[in-house]
RNA sequence: UCAGUCGGCCGGACGGCCGCUCCGGCAAGCACCGAAAGGUCGUUCGGAGAGGAAAGUCCGGGCUCCAUUGGCAUACGGUGCCGGAUAACAUCCGGCGGGGGCAACCCCAGGGAAAGUGCCACAGAGAACGAACCGCUUCCCCGCCCGAAAGGGAGGGACAGCAAGGGUGAAAAGGUGCGGUAAGAGCGCACCGCGGCUCCGGCAACGGAUCCGGCAUGGUAAACCCCACCGGGAGCAAGACCGAAUAGGGACGGCCACGGGGCCAGUUCGCGAAAGCGACAACGGCCGCGGGAGCAUUGUCAGGCUCGCCGUCCGGGUAGGUUGCAGGAUGUCGCGUGCAAGCGCGACACAAGAGGAAUGGCCGUCGCGUAUCGCGCGCGUCGCAAGGCGCGUGCGGUGCCCUACAGAACCCGGCUUACAGGCCGGCUGAUGCU
């Protein structure tokens, strides 16, 4: 697993489907190359002060680490947009709500995937 | 003990599991490459990893590029008591002056107002070539009262004198007292203030003393201005190096007039199912004529013009990468020196280096603080007593907070602002005890 760095990844991504939750906003895009999963985040400063933003991305991070690699999709780029809520919200809680995200994604993909074909 | 004031310091500790970034390194193990020697953006391993403000980006420097390349002046901006420190500063230290506080101590944008210009609202008579509203006063005039008279008293008026008192204001042209006078006035005197010469102390800002001047010039320069001093501009997204794909530029070589793109002419007419055949045609080509502009369409051509394609090399340059970028006006300690800021010498240490941005996540134990409950002790008070109430303190339990302000982004010196909780020291005042 690798992290997204570069601003045209972050663009690309930007395009693709987006799921909410409390704490972030998820957002993914399949690569259809051979690379490995790729995942980056965005803090903005509407979300706090400097110190703030980078409590609330490094437990975005560990969320990311903690999480079954195999819920993942091989070669893709997911984006997790930080919000003021992961500052305060459980951990453990968070992590479920990580869970239930990817699946969501998942479903909205096959969706889009489906219609696209028609 | 309480109240105050100034300065300095810390800004959780230890541990467990799982991670991140950078550095070191094969001395050892593993993985991979290699025939081997050996090697690796590798891994296990070893080491390091946010702040007192990292913040605001308000000053000052280093460094880099650009400009000037002789300096000066003008303009613009900044600084502004004196001396010192410093790479430099608007910073710091030591003084001076003014203001506040019983004091320790604190505050001050603190050059020039007899170079010039402007402004000074409201109130008030008057706000800057001094003014007279109420008022005070001598002589004179008018009538009245007392008196025998001389004269005296109260009132009014005119000419003058005055600025003490009242009133306005932030400010009214020195202040207070005595003398003086018709009433008054620096008119005179004393003290204070102001200005000046001289002398003394001090590097200086400035302070002190004698004498002189009766006092002549109100405030505002964070109004213009004057004077002295300082300042070229932009910033690490500076700058340097490397440099993919694609497009485009240049050079050389090869290939083919096959195919394709663009523009013009044919989006024409006849025959034909179509392929095709034929006809006619210019603002095009060729030919003709003319020295030339051009002319002629009665000549001729159904296509004409243009861009090529492939390979190699070169230079510019985008994304991106490397560097700048962590050994420095560096820190700690000691000695010397200076009232101090600091400076000098010596020893030791090397202490983050990211780049959509590492330094973390989840826990445990302890500690700190606070709230509450229980128990014990001390003091005060109420009560005959049991005991109640209040305050202080110790131990234990439980809950909460488990920490405030805040995250390096080229590097330093400052300033400013934010900050839970805590520690240490100096000094001042008040109170108590010996």
């Amino acid at each position: 697993m690798e992290r997204l760095r570069q601003r045209v990844d972050f663009l690309a991504v930007a395009d693709g489907a987006r799921v909410a939750a409390p704490a972030f906003t998820l957002q993914s895009r399949r690569r259809d190359d051979a690379g490995p999963v790729r995942v980056g985040f965005t803090v903005t400063k509407k979300n706090g002060t400097a110190t703030e933003r980078n409590r609330i991305r490094r437990r975005l991070r560990e969320l990311v680490r903690r999480l079954d690699v195999m819920a993942l999709r091989p070669h893709s780029d997911y984006v997790l947009i930080g919000r003021r809520a992961a500052l305060s919200r459980d951990f453990n809680t968070m992590l479920d709500d990580l869970g239930n995200a990817l699946g969501r994604l998942d479903r909205q993909n096959a969706k889009q995937d489906t219609s696209a074909r028609r």
